[in-house]
DNA sequence: GTACGATCGTCAACGTGGTTGTCCAAATCG
DNA sequence: CGATTTGGACAACCACGTTGACGATCGTAC
Protein backbone atom coordinates (compact mmCIF):
# COMPACT_ATOMS: atom_id res chain seq x y z
CA UNK A 1 0.00 0.00 0.00
CA UNK A 2 2.95 2.37 0.68
CA UNK A 3 4.22 1.41 -3.03
CA UNK A 4 2.76 4.25 -5.65
CA UNK A 5 2.77 3.79 -8.90
CA UNK A 6 6.50 4.45 -9.94
CA UNK A 7 7.65 0.74 -8.41
CA UNK A 8 5.78 -1.02 -11.82
CA UNK A 9 7.06 1.59 -14.52
CA UNK A 10 4.00 1.48 -17.22
CA UNK A 11 5.81 1.00 -20.34
CA UNK A 12 6.18 -3.10 -18.83
CA UNK A 13 2.92 -3.59 -19.23
CA UNK A 14 1.99 -3.91 -23.17
CA UNK A 15 5.37 -5.21 -23.41
CA UNK A 16 4.20 -8.33 -21.17
CA UNK A 17 1.58 -8.68 -22.86
CA UNK A 18 3.59 -8.99 -26.32
CA UNK A 19 5.82 -11.34 -25.03
CA UNK A 20 2.79 -13.20 -23.66
CA UNK A 21 1.11 -13.16 -27.09
CA UNK A 22 4.71 -14.09 -28.94
CA UNK A 23 5.32 -17.07 -26.76
CA UNK A 24 2.25 -18.76 -27.81
CA UNK A 25 2.50 -17.66 -31.07
CA UNK A 26 5.55 -18.88 -31.89
CA UNK A 27 5.27 -21.99 -29.81
CA UNK A 28 2.10 -22.80 -31.73
CA UNK A 29 4.07 -22.66 -34.96
CA UNK A 30 6.99 -24.16 -34.02
CA UNK A 31 4.49 -27.12 -33.05
CA UNK A 32 2.62 -26.69 -36.12
CA UNK A 33 5.83 -27.13 -38.31
CA UNK A 34 6.62 -30.62 -36.47
CA UNK A 35 2.92 -31.35 -36.97
CA UNK A 36 3.12 -30.98 -41.09
CA UNK A 37 2.34 -27.50 -41.37
CA UNK A 38 5.92 -25.71 -41.59
CA UNK A 39 4.68 -23.06 -44.39
CA UNK A 40 1.85 -21.61 -41.62
CA UNK A 41 2.84 -18.32 -40.38
CA UNK A 42 0.64 -16.52 -37.69
CA UNK A 43 -0.96 -14.36 -39.86
CA UNK A 44 -2.23 -17.32 -41.69
CA UNK A 45 -4.20 -19.04 -38.61
CA UNK A 46 -6.00 -15.68 -38.28
CA UNK A 47 -7.05 -15.76 -41.95
CA UNK A 48 -8.22 -19.43 -42.60
CA UNK A 49 -10.45 -18.70 -39.08
CA UNK A 50 -11.93 -15.46 -40.46
CA UNK A 51 -12.62 -17.58 -43.52
CA UNK A 52 -14.25 -20.02 -41.64
CA UNK A 53 -16.58 -23.23 -42.56
CA UNK A 54 -19.06 -22.09 -44.63
CA UNK A 55 -16.68 -20.04 -46.94
CA UNK A 56 -16.34 -16.36 -48.08
CA UNK A 57 -15.18 -14.09 -50.51
CA UNK A 58 -12.21 -11.49 -50.73
CA UNK A 59 -13.73 -8.54 -49.70
CA UNK A 60 -16.02 -10.12 -47.06
CA UNK A 61 -12.95 -11.31 -45.83
CA UNK A 62 -11.03 -8.00 -45.61
CA UNK A 63 -14.25 -6.57 -44.22
CA UNK A 64 -14.37 -8.91 -41.42
CA UNK A 65 -9.94 -8.60 -40.78
CA UNK A 66 -10.24 -4.62 -41.14
CA UNK A 67 -7.68 -4.71 -43.99
CA UNK A 68 -8.44 -3.51 -47.71
CA UNK A 69 -10.51 -6.21 -50.21
CA UNK A 70 -7.27 -5.67 -52.12
CA UNK A 71 -5.17 -6.87 -49.29
CA UNK A 72 -7.24 -9.29 -48.57
CA UNK A 73 -7.15 -10.88 -51.75
CA UNK A 74 -3.37 -11.25 -51.85
CA UNK A 75 -3.55 -13.04 -48.79
CA UNK A 76 -5.85 -15.07 -50.09
CA UNK A 77 -3.18 -16.10 -53.20
CA UNK A 78 -0.39 -16.54 -50.86
CA UNK A 79 -2.93 -19.25 -49.16
CA UNK A 80 -4.03 -20.53 -51.99
CA UNK A 81 -0.76 -20.97 -53.14
CA UNK A 82 0.34 -22.94 -50.05
CA UNK A 83 -2.92 -25.66 -50.90
CA UNK A 84 -4.81 -23.82 -47.95
CA UNK A 85 -7.52 -21.98 -49.64
CA UNK A 86 -9.30 -22.35 -52.66
CA UNK A 87 -11.50 -20.31 -54.72
CA UNK A 88 -14.54 -21.49 -56.66
CA UNK A 89 -16.73 -18.94 -59.34
CA UNK A 90 -20.25 -18.51 -57.56
CA UNK A 91 -22.83 -19.92 -59.60
CA UNK A 92 -25.08 -17.06 -58.76
CA UNK A 93 -23.29 -14.37 -59.03
CA UNK A 94 -20.17 -14.30 -61.56
CA UNK A 95 -18.73 -11.37 -60.36
CA UNK A 96 -18.34 -13.20 -56.82
CA UNK A 97 -15.70 -15.68 -56.28
CA UNK A 98 -15.78 -18.02 -53.38
CA UNK A 99 -12.89 -18.43 -50.97
CA UNK A 100 -12.72 -22.03 -49.20
CA UNK A 101 -10.48 -23.90 -46.80
CA UNK A 102 -8.81 -26.77 -48.14
CA UNK A 103 -8.53 -30.43 -45.93
CA UNK A 104 -5.52 -28.88 -45.69
CA UNK A 105 -6.84 -25.57 -44.36
CA UNK A 106 -9.14 -27.45 -41.90
CA UNK A 107 -6.18 -29.84 -40.75
CA UNK A 108 -4.42 -26.67 -40.08
CA UNK A 109 -7.25 -25.13 -38.00
CA UNK A 110 -7.93 -28.10 -35.91
CA UNK A 111 -4.43 -28.52 -34.70
CA UNK A 112 -4.09 -25.18 -34.02
CA UNK A 113 -7.14 -25.37 -32.09
CA UNK A 114 -5.69 -28.07 -30.13
CA UNK A 115 -1.96 -26.91 -29.58
CA UNK A 116 -3.65 -23.72 -28.29
CA UNK A 117 -5.86 -25.82 -25.87
CA UNK A 118 -2.74 -27.39 -24.72
CA UNK A 119 -0.72 -24.42 -24.73
CA UNK A 120 -3.09 -22.74 -22.19
CA UNK A 121 -3.14 -25.86 -20.04
CA UNK A 122 0.53 -25.51 -19.75
CA UNK A 123 -0.35 -22.00 -18.57
CA UNK A 124 -2.58 -23.20 -16.33
CA UNK A 125 -0.23 -25.79 -14.98
CA UNK A 126 2.09 -22.61 -14.05
CA UNK A 127 0.28 -20.22 -12.85
CA UNK A 128 -2.67 -22.15 -11.77
CA UNK A 129 -6.43 -22.22 -13.72
CA UNK A 130 -8.30 -19.45 -11.86
CA UNK A 131 -4.84 -17.52 -12.51
CA UNK A 132 -5.36 -17.95 -16.13
CA UNK A 133 -8.78 -17.01 -15.96
CA UNK A 134 -8.53 -14.05 -14.34
CA UNK A 135 -6.30 -12.99 -16.69
CA UNK A 136 -8.55 -13.45 -19.58
CA UNK A 137 -11.40 -11.87 -17.67
CA UNK A 138 -9.26 -8.96 -16.97
CA UNK A 139 -8.25 -7.97 -20.21
CA UNK A 140 -11.85 -8.53 -21.70
CA UNK A 141 -13.02 -5.76 -19.20
CA UNK A 142 -9.85 -3.57 -20.53
CA UNK A 143 -10.22 -4.49 -24.19
CA UNK A 144 -12.83 -3.59 -26.81
CA UNK A 145 -14.81 -6.48 -27.30
CA UNK A 146 -15.01 -8.46 -31.13
CA UNK A 147 -11.59 -7.42 -31.41
CA UNK A 148 -10.62 -9.45 -34.55
CA UNK A 149 -8.42 -6.39 -36.54
CA UNK A 150 -5.74 -7.86 -38.51
CA UNK A 151 -4.20 -5.43 -39.90
CA UNK A 152 -1.12 -5.50 -37.58
CA UNK A 153 1.92 -5.90 -39.44
CA UNK A 154 0.88 -2.45 -41.47
CA UNK A 155 -0.55 -0.80 -38.40
CA UNK A 156 2.92 -1.81 -36.39
CA UNK A 157 4.72 -1.21 -39.07
CA UNK A 158 3.84 2.17 -40.78
CA UNK B 1 -14.33 -27.78 -10.78
CA UNK B 2 -16.46 -29.83 -12.52
CA UNK B 3 -15.72 -27.22 -15.81
CA UNK B 4 -13.28 -28.82 -18.21
CA UNK B 5 -11.18 -26.79 -20.19
CA UNK B 6 -13.43 -26.92 -22.98
CA UNK B 7 -15.46 -24.21 -21.48
CA UNK B 8 -12.46 -22.28 -22.12
CA UNK B 9 -10.75 -22.59 -25.87
CA UNK B 10 -7.38 -21.67 -25.81
CA UNK B 11 -6.84 -19.58 -28.83
CA UNK B 12 -8.98 -17.10 -27.10
CA UNK B 13 -5.70 -16.16 -25.02
CA UNK B 14 -3.60 -15.06 -27.09
CA UNK B 15 -6.43 -13.02 -28.60
CA UNK B 16 -6.51 -10.98 -25.47
CA UNK B 17 -3.12 -10.47 -25.04
CA UNK B 18 -2.84 -9.03 -28.97
CA UNK B 19 -6.22 -6.59 -28.13
CA UNK B 20 -4.67 -5.66 -24.68
CA UNK B 21 -1.13 -5.08 -26.25
CA UNK B 22 -2.89 -3.48 -29.12
CA UNK B 23 -5.58 -0.97 -27.49
CA UNK B 24 -2.24 0.26 -24.91
CA UNK B 25 -0.07 1.03 -27.98
CA UNK B 26 -3.14 2.53 -30.03
CA UNK B 27 -4.53 4.67 -27.11
CA UNK B 28 -0.47 6.19 -26.60
CA UNK B 29 -0.20 7.09 -29.92
CA UNK B 30 -3.32 8.49 -30.01
CA UNK B 31 -2.24 10.55 -27.21
CA UNK B 32 1.31 10.94 -28.71
CA UNK B 33 -0.40 12.38 -32.10
CA UNK B 34 -2.50 15.06 -29.82
CA UNK B 35 1.06 16.19 -28.36
CA UNK B 36 3.06 16.87 -31.13
CA UNK B 37 4.11 13.49 -32.20
CA UNK B 38 2.06 12.59 -34.67
CA UNK B 39 4.56 10.53 -37.13
CA UNK B 40 5.93 8.34 -34.09
CA UNK B 41 4.63 4.82 -34.79
CA UNK B 42 4.76 1.77 -32.72
CA UNK B 43 7.40 0.35 -33.84
CA UNK B 44 9.74 3.69 -33.27
CA UNK B 45 9.33 4.04 -29.52
CA UNK B 46 10.91 0.70 -29.16
CA UNK B 47 14.16 1.84 -31.21
CA UNK B 48 14.38 5.09 -29.74
CA UNK B 49 14.32 2.58 -26.45
CA UNK B 50 16.97 0.82 -27.64
CA UNK B 51 19.00 3.46 -28.87
CA UNK B 52 19.20 4.45 -25.13
CA UNK B 53 20.44 7.67 -23.37
CA UNK B 54 24.09 6.59 -24.52
CA UNK B 55 23.50 6.19 -28.22
CA UNK B 56 25.00 3.17 -30.05
CA UNK B 57 25.53 2.17 -33.66
CA UNK B 58 23.65 0.30 -35.96
CA UNK B 59 25.03 -3.01 -36.00
CA UNK B 60 24.42 -2.80 -32.05
CA UNK B 61 20.88 -1.57 -32.23
CA UNK B 62 20.21 -4.70 -34.58
CA UNK B 63 21.49 -7.03 -31.89
CA UNK B 64 19.26 -5.86 -29.09
CA UNK B 65 16.32 -5.44 -30.94
CA UNK B 66 16.97 -8.87 -32.65
CA UNK B 67 16.87 -7.85 -36.45
CA UNK B 68 20.02 -7.49 -38.96
CA UNK B 69 22.17 -4.76 -39.02
CA UNK B 70 20.78 -3.96 -42.71
CA UNK B 71 17.19 -3.51 -40.74
CA UNK B 72 18.29 -1.31 -38.53
CA UNK B 73 19.82 0.87 -40.81
CA UNK B 74 16.87 1.04 -42.46
CA UNK B 75 14.96 1.92 -39.50
CA UNK B 76 17.37 4.59 -38.35
CA UNK B 77 17.57 6.15 -41.62
CA UNK B 78 13.55 7.28 -41.45
CA UNK B 79 13.94 8.22 -37.64
CA UNK B 80 16.62 10.77 -39.15
CA UNK B 81 14.56 11.77 -41.25
CA UNK B 82 11.66 12.04 -38.92
CA UNK B 83 14.28 14.08 -36.52
CA UNK B 84 14.20 11.83 -33.46
CA UNK B 85 16.99 10.73 -34.07
CA UNK B 86 20.99 11.84 -35.01
CA UNK B 87 23.89 10.43 -36.84
CA UNK B 88 27.83 11.47 -35.64
CA UNK B 89 30.88 10.10 -36.61
CA UNK B 90 32.53 7.73 -33.72
CA UNK B 91 36.09 9.70 -33.32
CA UNK B 92 37.62 6.81 -31.88
CA UNK B 93 36.80 4.23 -34.73
CA UNK B 94 35.71 6.03 -38.14
CA UNK B 95 33.43 2.93 -39.62
CA UNK B 96 30.95 3.61 -36.73
CA UNK B 97 28.16 5.57 -36.87
CA UNK B 98 26.61 6.83 -34.04
CA UNK B 99 23.41 7.03 -33.71
CA UNK B 100 21.94 9.22 -30.83
CA UNK B 101 18.50 10.51 -30.20
CA UNK B 102 17.75 14.15 -30.70
CA UNK B 103 15.98 16.64 -28.19
CA UNK B 104 12.45 15.72 -29.97
CA UNK B 105 13.80 12.00 -29.72
CA UNK B 106 14.37 12.30 -25.81
CA UNK B 107 10.98 14.41 -25.75
CA UNK B 108 8.45 11.03 -27.49
CA UNK B 109 10.00 9.25 -25.10
CA UNK B 110 9.52 10.82 -22.17
CA UNK B 111 5.84 11.64 -23.47
CA UNK B 112 5.71 8.08 -23.78
CA UNK B 113 6.59 6.64 -20.15
CA UNK B 114 4.01 9.07 -18.99
CA UNK B 115 1.31 7.62 -21.15
CA UNK B 116 1.79 4.76 -20.38
CA UNK B 117 1.91 5.43 -16.59
CA UNK B 118 -1.64 7.00 -17.20
CA UNK B 119 -2.80 3.79 -19.45
CA UNK B 120 -1.52 1.68 -16.42
CA UNK B 121 -2.95 3.58 -13.74
CA UNK B 122 -6.63 3.61 -16.11
CA UNK B 123 -6.66 -0.11 -15.71
CA UNK B 124 -5.62 -0.34 -12.30
CA UNK B 125 -8.67 1.78 -11.58
CA UNK B 126 -10.83 -0.52 -13.90
CA UNK B 127 -9.16 -3.50 -12.34
CA UNK B 128 -7.73 -2.82 -9.42
CA UNK B 129 -3.88 -2.70 -8.74
CA UNK B 130 -3.85 -5.64 -7.34
CA UNK B 131 -5.08 -7.50 -10.53
CA UNK B 132 -2.98 -5.73 -13.00
CA UNK B 133 0.43 -6.47 -11.07
CA UNK B 134 -0.64 -10.22 -10.61
CA UNK B 135 -1.50 -9.55 -14.50
CA UNK B 136 2.26 -8.40 -15.10
CA UNK B 137 3.60 -11.20 -12.35
CA UNK B 138 1.98 -14.01 -13.89
CA UNK B 139 3.35 -12.75 -17.64
CA UNK B 140 6.50 -12.73 -16.39
CA UNK B 141 6.34 -16.30 -15.14
CA UNK B 142 5.53 -17.82 -18.75
CA UNK B 143 7.61 -15.70 -20.98
CA UNK B 144 11.20 -15.67 -20.96
CA UNK B 145 13.32 -13.32 -19.07
CA UNK B 146 14.75 -10.14 -21.17
CA UNK B 147 12.31 -10.55 -24.20
CA UNK B 148 13.24 -7.80 -26.51
CA UNK B 149 12.65 -9.16 -29.70
CA UNK B 150 11.45 -6.29 -31.91
CA UNK B 151 10.94 -8.24 -35.60
CA UNK B 152 7.54 -8.51 -35.13
CA UNK B 153 6.41 -7.37 -38.62
CA UNK B 154 8.13 -9.89 -40.71
CA UNK B 155 8.09 -12.41 -37.61
CA UNK B 156 4.36 -11.41 -37.57
CA UNK B 157 4.10 -11.64 -41.44
CA UNK B 158 6.51 -13.29 -43.29
C1' DG C 1 -35.34 -3.62 -72.65
C1' DT C 2 -32.10 -0.62 -71.75
C1' DA C 3 -29.31 2.54 -69.39
C1' DC C 4 -27.18 3.57 -64.99
C1' DG C 5 -25.15 3.01 -60.48
C1' DA C 6 -23.23 -0.14 -57.15
C1' DT C 7 -20.32 -4.09 -56.31
C1' DC C 8 -16.49 -7.69 -56.98
C1' DG C 9 -12.11 -8.77 -58.36
C1' DT C 10 -7.80 -7.48 -60.15
C1' DC C 11 -3.82 -4.65 -61.66
C1' DA C 12 -0.51 -1.14 -60.70
C1' DA C 13 2.23 1.79 -57.87
C1' DC C 14 3.89 2.70 -53.56
C1' DG C 15 5.44 2.60 -48.38
C1' DT C 16 7.17 0.13 -44.37
C1' DG C 17 9.73 -3.44 -42.42
C1' DG C 18 12.09 -7.60 -42.82
C1' DT C 19 15.74 -10.77 -45.20
C1' DT C 20 20.26 -12.30 -47.63
C1' DG C 21 24.30 -11.32 -50.39
C1' DT C 22 27.99 -8.30 -51.76
C1' DC C 23 31.41 -4.95 -51.19
C1' DC C 24 34.54 -1.22 -49.46
C1' DA C 25 36.89 1.08 -45.85
C1' DA C 26 38.82 0.95 -41.52
C1' DA C 27 40.51 -1.40 -37.43
C1' DT C 28 42.88 -5.25 -35.41
C1' DC C 29 45.80 -9.09 -35.20
C1' DG C 30 49.83 -12.01 -36.32
C1' DC D 1 53.42 -5.10 -43.30
C1' DG D 2 49.78 -8.42 -44.91
C1' DA D 3 45.58 -11.02 -43.51
C1' DT D 4 41.38 -11.14 -41.10
C1' DT D 5 37.53 -9.10 -38.83
C1' DT D 6 34.14 -5.59 -38.38
C1' DG D 7 30.86 -1.56 -39.51
C1' DG D 8 28.12 0.54 -42.87
C1' DA D 9 25.93 0.82 -47.15
C1' DC D 10 23.86 -0.86 -51.59
C1' DA D 11 20.94 -3.97 -54.16
C1' DA D 12 17.53 -7.32 -54.81
C1' DC D 13 13.89 -9.62 -52.87
C1' DC D 14 9.63 -11.00 -49.94
C1' DA D 15 5.46 -10.22 -46.94
C1' DC D 16 1.99 -7.16 -45.83
C1' DG D 17 -0.42 -3.00 -45.97
C1' DT D 18 -2.32 1.17 -48.60
C1' DT D 19 -4.91 4.04 -52.64
C1' DG D 20 -6.43 4.62 -57.17
C1' DA D 21 -8.25 2.90 -61.36
C1' DC D 22 -10.76 -0.13 -64.30
C1' DG D 23 -13.39 -3.95 -66.51
C1' DA D 24 -17.21 -7.14 -65.80
C1' DT D 25 -21.41 -8.15 -63.75
C1' DC D 26 -25.62 -7.43 -61.12
C1' DG D 27 -29.81 -4.88 -59.72
C1' DT D 28 -32.81 -1.44 -60.38
C1' DA D 29 -35.27 2.39 -62.22
C1' DC D 30 -37.29 4.05 -66.09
Amino acid sequence: MATPESERPGFLLPLLLLAGFRTLIDDLHAELARQGHPDLRPLHGFVLQAVGADGTTATELGQRLGISKQAAGKTVDRLVALGYLERADDPRDARRKLVRTTERGVDGLRRSAAVFDQLRARWAATLGADRVDAMEDDLRRVTPAHFFRLDVPGWFGG
